[in-house]
DNA sequence: ATAAAATTTAAACAGTTGTTTAAAACACTT
DNA sequence: AAGTGTTTTAAACAACTGTTTAAATTTTAT
């Protein structure tokens, strides 16, 4: 069905070349808003060759989304899981991992927020199949400060936390720097910045 | 046009019946998935209805949005030019109203967020209008803290983790529960404990 | 009670949407 | 070069979408 092509050169298959025009159409308008003339416009191919490929809209987003997941959530299970690692040198790769990741991808927050809204389940399914936070052993670190007192509230906080601090900032980079309160260039120097602010914060919300 | 009614009894007209409904459709899939047939089947009303006494799907929408953020971005100015309250108050005073605003509407994070991806400019521009943020009381009390060395980065980054720290939870609440990570019902509590708990965490960062 | 105005309805409209079709263009083998 | 399977194309399809229409119904004023 689909050409041979290795996984060396660069992918300019049309399949591939279709995939990236619906991430970026995906990410960019939600799943409803991308039309799948828009997915092909941006291609630069011929609107029935979406449904050739990938035989409907709803099949290229799901391949899409599961692949995005997947992306994601490998990287951070082999960070919260090193067993030789300590909780400040997770935190600050998690830091480190996702402000790169989204620097790169400043619109990935809302393709998930999107996710959520269609009511798909890929994200927490993943999530669940993986018993991702669960099983962490970044969790039984977390479990061991609560023992000694030095935290307390629920573990989740500190998965929320981390998560907020990181993400929340680009979700309202459109209202920050369109209201004026910032401007683009700041914008990305406080970014910067918080990749030292937010593992430090973090440090100092369970009192280390 | 429309039928008069005094602002005391419910407002039971068919006008008002369309908002609510639209209200719940558009912040429960955004706005593109949310058909005009989807709001007048919540609201129990003919199609035509809606056109008749909004126009358009859009003019409905945007009233919607400017009464949703006119209602939240009063509230807000209140509490932050407060010249008699400490910062302290000022955080638990925006933490407790936000909070309970979410508890009450747990959807609306995603109604804004549909708002910033479909590129309407109304939240900022109410906000740069209002200088918000710029010319808040808040603002002038933490440049005070800047002053004294007890808050080594922009100011801005309180009002994102602030607004982060209370709005992220409920953004990820779907996926919190839908993984099993937690469930329903340990989610409100945890979102009651973090009533005290977000204001102490802001405090600690910025040393206070 | 009657006329005028406002509201509601079912039906239709024109444009859009995801998808399918059938033919054309292309690549590859023999 | 002919035959094969694959890829691409333009066109069409049927369902859906926001909106309009014209008639029916209800409300209001006289």
């Amino acid at each position: 069905m689909t050409r041979n092509n290795t996984n060396t050169d660069i992918d300019n298959t049309t399949e591939e070349k279709i995939k990236k025009a619906a991430r970026a159409v995906f990410t960019g308008k939600g799943y409803a808003a991308a039309k799948v003339r828009d997915i092909a416009a941006e291609a630069n191919i011929n609107v029935a060759l979406v449904n050739y490929y990938f035989r409907s809209k709803e099949k290229l987003f799901e391949i899409i989304m599961d692949e995005t997941i997947k992306i994601h959530v490998e990287k951070i299970q082999n960070v919260i899981n090193d067993e030789s690692s300590t909780l400040t040198t997770k935190v600050e790769a998690i830091v480190e991992h996702y402000t790169g990741m989204l620097i790169a991808n400043p619109e990935l927050p809302y393709f998930f927020v999107n996710e959520i809204i269609s009511g798909s389940n890929k994200l927490p399914k993943m999530i669940s199949e993986n018993k991702l936070f669960k099983n962490s052993y970044f969790l039984k670190q977390l479990q061991a400060l609560q023992k000694e007192g030095k935290m307390p509230f629920h573990p989740v906080n500190i998965l929320v936390n981390l998560l907020g601090l990181i993400v929340f900032p680009f979700l309202a980079r459109p209202i920050l720097v369109k209201s004026g309160t910032l401007q683009a260039e700041e914008f990305k120097l406080i970014i910067a910045e918080r990749k030292k602010l937010v593992p430090m914060w973090l440090m100092q919300i369970i009192n280390q």
